[in-house]
RNA sequence: GCCCGGGUAGCCCAAUUGGUCGAGGCAGUGGCCUUAAAAGCCAUGGUCCUGAAAGGACGUACGGGUUCGAGUCCCGUCCCGGGUACCA
């Protein structure tokens, strides 16, 4: 065997010009009968260089796709990139190369590396979102929803951040801060470019229930779009016949508002302190409150503060006057930006009420009438007291409902629900991004472009740096144009959108790549929507992956699809840190994907990533772990390539295996179960590849210690293992193959398990007395539960144990256990 | 605080429905081959009962429980990771 030396660094290149050259990972969109199946990773966002994130991701959506493929159905298995962005733009400004130079640097690189990989993607439908041919099409799903009122331009308060010069959505404020560069947020007032997701909010909610996700990042989208049943209820300042509506998740404790709070932004509050004496002192807070930061005011445990009005509201349940506060703990984006005060039943109006000797009513009975103030604050469920007369006595949650009706007959109140998703802020003060194809007209106010005047081609610029408009607007040329509607001078648009808006649809642009006249063709599109299988990062679980959901539901509403979710399986796969922390350039404990290739070649990698652990979890990477993945690939191939220069023929099972070939014919198939397990349950490829090396072991002590007795058993063998591990390790496995049967291993089907060699005529029985281990005695896997019982009290361990003692009762679990338990 | 994960050998991790805990790998130790090294191969691998063997006791974060039998189910506690939080 010593001539045999596994050397990927030959064999890689070898088989991934034959995929190349032969385009084996190509489908074509024929309407023919056959199943398909539709595998994709989240689309890479090229800058620099692939790291090892990427590396994880494509390694387990190709060793799905294989699966799928060999398992009889058309997989469509595409890549593009998502080429617009912030990363391109920065670079631009530090160093004035066009962003389309440096994205184009970076897509190279990353196909190159997708290359060596030897990932089985279907390169016939490549895009990056920034191509004209592209963008096009986003600008004119774009205009369909503009045309649906389902994006609109308004004025609002938005997030603002300073460092990238630009307004963001919510979903990428993180804790006050800036999810790309973590500079705080601030709050603008600014006219900008929304899509109206909140108009979706019940089918994205709702619809989680019918699609394949794991339940944490359900949960999470459950939790962002935030709805809560309650109820709006107005109150009235009758010293200034100012109506208020709150809306309130508890109007059974209407009888227990005794105060009332309004956020610092709210606009009212000038108006309403006139005149009390109050405004100075409210002014004062007023602007400390928006001075200060997000984080520091958001704090949950910050002591409660607040001002007094000077006016008073009208409790419409029972005509209470309630002094009105302004107070920082009541958020103006929430509701209405007033609350009614309920402080026997929420902590923090409960908080509010002791700082400022509010009082404090119970109105709820609790369960536990025990601790100080009677177990104040109580949020629970209980019978209503201190009501009045018509509801005092009954269940709170009954209550609600009558006490909603009642407000409801008397016009002062209604049931309502409320979100805390807010609409998608799209527009960006950026220049590399898709333009948003509208012209402002002096005479026609907003006008869409015409649909065959698309794609507004972004322009070139001299200058990319942010100046808190958008770069585009300095290309002068570029933005006056003629008004579509009236001819006459108009602007050009100059924001860019989002890059989660090019992202939230390119699954659908796979389908049919190359269209020039539609986005995609419908019938197309159905023949392979919705992905079958998508595979990515958690942190995309509310950005992302809410947006793609929006998009296709709206879509389908516009009768442009024909799908409701755009992705019927999710599988979010782990982290890969270094010595237990996240890889970064500072902390110099980056693994690079290029080093690691060429010392081991892209099989060893891969299949390294999916052993290390469940690839749904977070993994360590460990420099000398991969040396036990080097090792066998190595040892499969120098088996296979031995085998094959040895007797026999092929890799088909011998006709009647006996003894020492018999075994390794059992090793297989059990390989191929439990492989086969692995991979369609969970994606449990760390098992399955450890299921791969057992037979491989049993290979190699066959042919090495035994002198290979039965020499087709072994390439039977051999050539299971390089079938099953295919999907893991490509090029060697297609080598081993090859070399055993001249074969190629992709077109042969998944191996099937066959029943006959799964079970030995013998099993090992295990003894137990009183449930612990004494023997193991090899039986018959067909004696009967009285032989198996003889054989465990005869069973020299056991038996000791029971001598002398009484047997009081016996457990057999056939064809595994006798369980005797004495006294 | 709340909602999810997770805690098994020095390390990463396996273990259908409750039925032999420790598969597979790393690191370690011993050995074979070799002039030597590399490569390759084999063996070993929780703790305690004075060393080894045999045998036994204990052992899946901790404390209880259910069961003939618990890593797995139930109750309580601790620790680690993630998400989320003045959302009325």
């Amino acid at each position: 065997m010593a001539e045999h030396r596994y050397d990927p660094k030959e064999i890689e290149p070898r088989w991934q010009r034959v995929w190349e050259q032969e385009r084996t990972w190509e489908v074509d969109n024929e309407l023919g009968a056959g199943e398909t199946s539709y595998v994709l990773e989240m689309l890479p966002y090229p800058s620099g260089e692939p790291h090892i994130g990427h590396l994880k991701v494509y390694s387990v959506g190709d060793a799905v796709a294989h699966y799928h493929r060999r398992t009889g159905r058309r997989v469509l298995h595409p890549m593009g990139y998502d080429a617009f962005g912030l990363n391109a733009e920065n670079h631009a400004i530090k160093t004035g190369q066009h962003p389309r130079d440096s994205t184009n640097a970076a897509i190279a690189a990353f196909q190159q590396q997708f290359r060596e990989w030897g990932i089985s993607i279907d390169w016939s439908r490549e895009f990056a979102t920034c191509d004209p041919e592209y963008y096009r099409w986003t600008q004119w799903i774009f205009l369909q929803l503009f045309e649906h009122g389902l994006a609109y331009r308004k004025d609002a308060v938005v997030n603002w951040c300073p460092q990238d010069a630009t307004v963001l959505a919510n979903e990428q404020v993180i804790d006050g801060r800036c999810e790309r560069c973590g500079h705080e947020v601030e709050a603008r007032q600014l006219e900008q470019w929304f899509f109206r997701i909140t108009a979706y909010a019940d089918r994205l909610l709702d619809d989680l229930d019918t699609i394949e996700w794991p339940e944490h990042v359900k949960t999470m989208q459950r939790n962002w779009i935030g709805r809560s049943t309650g109820a709006q209820v107005t109150f009235r300042c009758a010293e200034l016949e100012l109506d208020y509506a709150v809306f309130t998740t508890r109007p059974d404790t209407l009888f227990g508002a005794t105060f009332f709070v309004m956020a610092p932004e709210h606009p009212d509050l000038e108006r309403l302190t006139a005149g009390t004496g109050q405004e100075s002192a409210v002014r004062e807070y007023v602007n400390r409150a928006l001075t200060e930061s997000n984080e520091t005011r958001g704090a949950a445990d910050k002591p409660k503060t607040g001002v007094f009005l000077g006016r008073h509201v009208v409790n419409p349940v029972n005509g209470e006057a309630m002094p009105m506060y302004v107070a920082d703990y009541v958020l103006m984006e929430y509701g209405t930006g007033a609350i009614m005060a309920v402080p026997g039943h929420d902590e923090r109006d409960y908080a509010f009420a002791k700082a400022y000797d509010l009082p404090i009513r119970r109105v709820v009975e609790g369960t536990d009438p025990d601790g100080d103030e009677g177990g104040l604050p109580y949020t629970g469920d209980g019978p209503l007291v201190n009501s009045n007369p018509d509801f005092d006595g009954a269940h709170n949650r009954k209550a609600l409902e009558e006490i909603v009706a009642w407000l409801a007959q008397e016009g002062k109140g209604s049931a309502s629900t409320n979100y805390r998703l807010r609409d998608w802020l799209l527009s960006r003060q950026r220049y590399w991004g898709c333009p948003i194809p509208i012209v402002h007209c002096p005479a026609c106010g907003t006008v869409p472009v015409p649909l065959d005047e698309l794609p507004v081609m972004l322009p070139d610029v001299e200058d990319y740096a942010p100046k808190g408009r958008s770069p585009l607007a300095a290309a002068e040329d570029w933005v006056a144009t003629a008004c579509p509607r009236c001819d006459g001078p108009a602007r050009r648009e100059t924001d860019t959108m989002d890059t989660f808006v090019d992202s939230s649809w390119y699954f659908l642009r796979y389908t049919d790549p190359h269209n020039d006249q539609a986005p995609w063709d419908p019938a197309i599109l159905a023949r392979w929507a919705p992905v079958d299988q998508y595979i990515g990062g958690v942190e995309h679980a509310i950005l992302h992956l809410l947006y793609a959901r929006f998009f296709v539901k709206a879509l389908a509403d516009l009768g442009h699809l024909d799908v409701q979710e755009p992705f019927a399986k999710l599988f979010t796969q782990g982290m890969i840190t270094k010595d237990g922390a996240k890889m970064s350039k500072t902390r110099g404990n980056v693994v690079s994907p290029q080093e690691i290739i060429s010392r081991y070649g892209a099989d060893t990698a891969r299949t390294y990533i999916l052993f290390i652990g469940p690839p749904d979890k977070d993994a360590d990477w460990s420099d000398t772990g991969i040396n036990g993945v080097a090792d066998f690939l190595s040892k499969l191939w120098r088996l296979a390539a031995a085998a094959a220069e040895g007797p026999g023929s092929g890799a088909g099972m011998p006709k009647a295996p006996e003894g020492p070939g018999l075994d390794l014919v059992r090793a297989a198939n059990v390989a191929v179960e439990n492989v086969t397990s692995a991979m369609t349950g969970r994606f449990a490829f760390n098992a399955a590849i450890a299921r791969v090396m057992e037979l491989v072991n049993a290979c190699s002590k066959e042919f090495n210690e035994n002198g290979n007795r039965d020499p087709q058993a072994l390439r039977y063998a051999l050539g299971t293992a390089a079938s099953l591990v295919f999907g893991f390790a490509p090029h060697v496995a297609s080598d081993a193959y090859h070399l055993l049967t001249g074969k190629r291993v992709w077109e042969e089907p998944w191996p099937a398990a066959d029943p006959r060699f799964l079970e030995l005529p013998t099993f090992e029985l295990v003894v137990q007395v009183n449930g612990k281990l004494r023997d193991r005695v090899p039986v018959a896997r067909d004696a009967s539960p009285e032989e198996l019982k003889a054989i465990a009290h005869d069973a020299p361990h056991a038996k000791a144990q029971i001598d002398g003692r009484e047997v009081v009762k016996e457990i057999v679990v056939p064809g595994k256990l006798v369980n005797i338990v004495v006294r």
